[in-house]
DNA sequence: ACAAAAGTGTTACGTGTACACCCATGA
DNA sequence: TCATGGGTGTACACGTAACACTTTTGT
């Protein structure tokens, strides 16, 4: 029984997996994408997305926090699977498919040394240089993506510090999706979905008054999605 | 160079990559999915998706197309990927990773003869049995895939056949979301869209006065998704 | 006191929902 | 003629968009 089964598989081809990382981060007003220069051939030299192949007692989850790791420094990010790409010709290296995820990440957080340190670099979303393989058409993909689910799923939250202001959060929408709100109506529908909470604080760096501060009470979400709460803005 | 960069991807592992295919399809006003006897080890005779190793000169959807085509005879049919199941141990015969695709026919064109033949069989979508492996995760993720779809695109039209009648197409909806429509909305929400072309014959087959036949206009429909239109029931 | 950002209030409009109603037809 | 499903019309509630307006504070 066993041999049989052996036998079975063993008649198949295995191939290469990878997992490719589409970071995205926000900083002053702007999206931003982690990019690195290519250490392998073929292509070497070239910009590409982090990535690695998936080793034998990984799932793509763990590979892709392993080199975001390792990268960037970072634990506990949010991290996604996008999409996988198996084009036959998509490697000239060798038959390799890849495992696309995206991840969001508060840039003021990273270890900026580690980053440099692997020839890394936040590149702007507007200016992503010609990448390597099919890398560009992930980040088309993992931005039509990111557009879709912030939409639905507050997880634009992942991308701005523990605290933000309003404000705030209106310019990362508008970084999201290219175009401008009126804060009046901006605010009253993202206070309405009750999973912001007020502080005290307030930040001053962009005006004089100031904006409060408010975090997102990601308990509270849970409670509201499980209660059928239908988020959206 | 060359033998550098062999020597690169050699230094990793390959897997078996497989392709699941969750195959939808709608009669009798329930939506059905298609299953059949797992024919290899481990957990022969288990009910299964229909799936495949994927071949190297092969990518996830031509070899899910392949298989599709074998059991059920038919070409041409709407195939998308879903996702793909990494788990370490989801395969207890060898490392092997699954991509998931959905599929959703017109029920009533599919070769019964080849169906039977392979031992398959519609399966009402209340009453999926175990399935063998990470298979009843993908049917769950599917249908949720199905719903957030079918909302934003058209693509209920490709579980009916090339005609039908507007109460149809609210029974197909009512299938996929479980819940029922006022009829005169519904009407009125879908013809606004604009993509579906009324003709001159009726269906009888579910009242005396007999319902009119319409049909999905993909040009139109194209046209209105080009110049910025938004579809969405 | 004024510029500039934060924050509030008001109104008009379009869309979805509930529901009453008419139509066509075979038995 | 009546039961049944097909199809139309209308009235109201509500969310959104546009925009006028007030507040705060450093210079």
């Amino acid at each position: 029984m066993i041999k049989q089964q052996i036998d079975y598989y063993a008649s198949n081809d295995k191939m290469y997996v990878a997992s490719d990382c589409i970071v995205f981060g926000f900083d002053q007003g702007e999206l931003k994408l982690l990019i690195f220069k290519r250490r392998v051939e073929p292509d070497k030299g070239d910009w590409s997305l982090i990535g690695s192949f998936v080793e034998l007692d990984e799932d793509d989850n763990t590979s892709a926090k392993r080199v975001l790791k390792q990268i960037t420094g970072l634990d506990h990010v949010f991290l996604e699977q996008l999409k996988t790409y198996t084009r036959v010709d998509r490697d000239k290296g060798a038959r390799c498919i890849s495992i696309a995820q995206y991840a969001l990440i508060r840039i003021d957080d990273y270890d900026k040394a580690l980053v440099e340190k692997h020839g890394a670099y936040w590149c702007n979303l507007n200016e992503v240089p010609q990448l390597t393989l099919d890398h560009n058409q992930m980040v088309i993909d993992a931005l039509e993506e990111l557009r879709r689910k912030a939409k639905y799923q507050p997880i634009g939250f992942e991308l701005l510090p523990e605290k933000f202001t309003i404000p705030q959060l209106q310019s990362l929408y508008e970084a999201i999706y290219q175009c401008e709100f009126d804060s009046g109506n901006f605010r009253k529908k993202v206070l309405s979905l009750k999973v912001l909470e007020k502080l005290e604080e307030k930040d001053k760096s962009n005006s004089r008054r100031g904006a409060f501060l408010y975090q997102f009470n990601a308990d509270n979400y849970r409670k509201l999605v499980n209660s059928g709460y239908h988020f959206e803005i």
